[in-house]
DNA sequence: CGTACTTTTGAATCGCATCAAATCTGGTGG
DNA sequence: CCACCAGATTTGATGCGATTCAAAAGTACG
């Protein structure tokens, strides 16, 4: 298939103007593979068009934190003026991304209102999320965090896992074991409902911390 | 002292424009006092000319957790696009701050080239900042996320606090006893040496987890 | 069908939160 | 100038919750 017919059916690419497009180089990614690491030079902006990609930064101990979960749109857009990517960018999932040179990204975004609205607001979105995320990490306990995640992230009082519990974890700056412990906890008590990648706060809404 | 001369002699806003500027409002702000609570409609973008500001979102059981600590510089930048602001702001030192207009200031980054620029660096220094909060946070123990803010936060390997040990505690997640305990314990065995508000690495690079 | 990974449970340990309290600090008002 | 107060700093004791190590069972995929 076309990849430049697979962008159209992106809502987050819609905006990328002409001229931009022409300049992007399309790349197949497996699950697994390392996009970039830390401290490589930088070589543009990326865009998930397909498939998952995740910013991770790792401990000297093995222990990694998910900085970043990319399920469609554009990451590694703080690349626009450094020097150097700050955190590695590994695919999760098999799929495709677009890589944006910086220099055409940044001429683009200076002729095109469109497009520098929708950047603009991308990034709002994402130093919002970022937000969310320190709050979360905030929270002392794993109960907390839970219900946190599903306040913030779902809608409705419930989300649909697109990922591992395992990778969850990391997210939530827990073990999995700990998150394991404490779904089960959550649900026996009433407070959460967990089916499969369902989860959702259930009635009684548990007072955490008292 | 005339505000608008002030602001000449802040780098972070000399980018701004003229039109822009005449429409700001200039406001002092008394330590304590609350700019913006959780929910509020937005009322613009603030810009810290004087003093500190924070963002700072609550938990039920009083615990906060800081979001961003603005001393000069804009905040509240999510809020161009939203309707609410999503956490307070509270300012932790005197000072002043200016407040601008949503319509004016994206009008401004419309029209303003360099404006735009110096605006889009903003938002990527802070999405650089909030992934390095995120990756502290997400390290297990106290020893290890101060290490991870002398490193990320100061140069050459070492930082000045402009903050009280209690503030510090709160934006590492830390209650303040466990940050005073863990300083203890790093600079007992050499892994950083500690004077009033400077913090620095120490030779002796303690393997923080074998 | 085998292998690699996730999910799940168990037991022991460690570090942080919590509660308590004493000292020190800067700032206010008498 | 000093007494006083609110807040920060510091130390101690205790308990809880998460980490850690270990291992079994389930599951996806070639």
């Amino acid at each position: 298939m076309d990849w430049q017919t697979l962008i159209e059916s992106q809502a987050v690419l819609a905006s990328i103007p002409p001229e931009l497009r022409g300049v992007a180089e399309y790349r197949e990614i497996k699950a697994g593979e390392t996009l970039f690491r830390l401290g490589d030079r930088l070589r543009g902006v990326f865009c998930v068009v397909a498939g998952e990609v995740r910013l991770v930064r790792r401990a000297r101990n093995g222990t990694e934190i998910i900085l970043q979960r990319s399920r469609g749109g554009f990451f590694a857009e703080a690349s626009l003026y450094g020097k150097a990517y700050h955190c590695d960018a590994v695919a999760s999932q098999s799929g495709a991304v677009l890589r944006f040179p910086a220099q055409a990204f940044r001429a683009a975004l200076g002729t095109d209102a469109m497009f520098r609205d929708a950047w603009m607001v991308h990034l709002a979105h994402e130093v919002r999320q970022l937000r969310a995320q320190c709050e979360r990490l905030g929270l002392k306990t794993a109960a907390q965090r839970i219900v946190h995640y599903v306040d913030s992230e779902g809608t409705d009082g419930a989300v649909r896992l697109t990922e591992s519990r395992k990778a969850w974890a990391a997210e939530l700056g827990l073990t999995h074991e700990a998150l394991y412990r404490a779904l089960r906890r959550l649900q026996a008590d009433g407070t959460l409902e967990v089916n499969a990648e369902r989860i959702a706060l259930g009635h009684r809404k548990a007072a955490l911390r008292p």
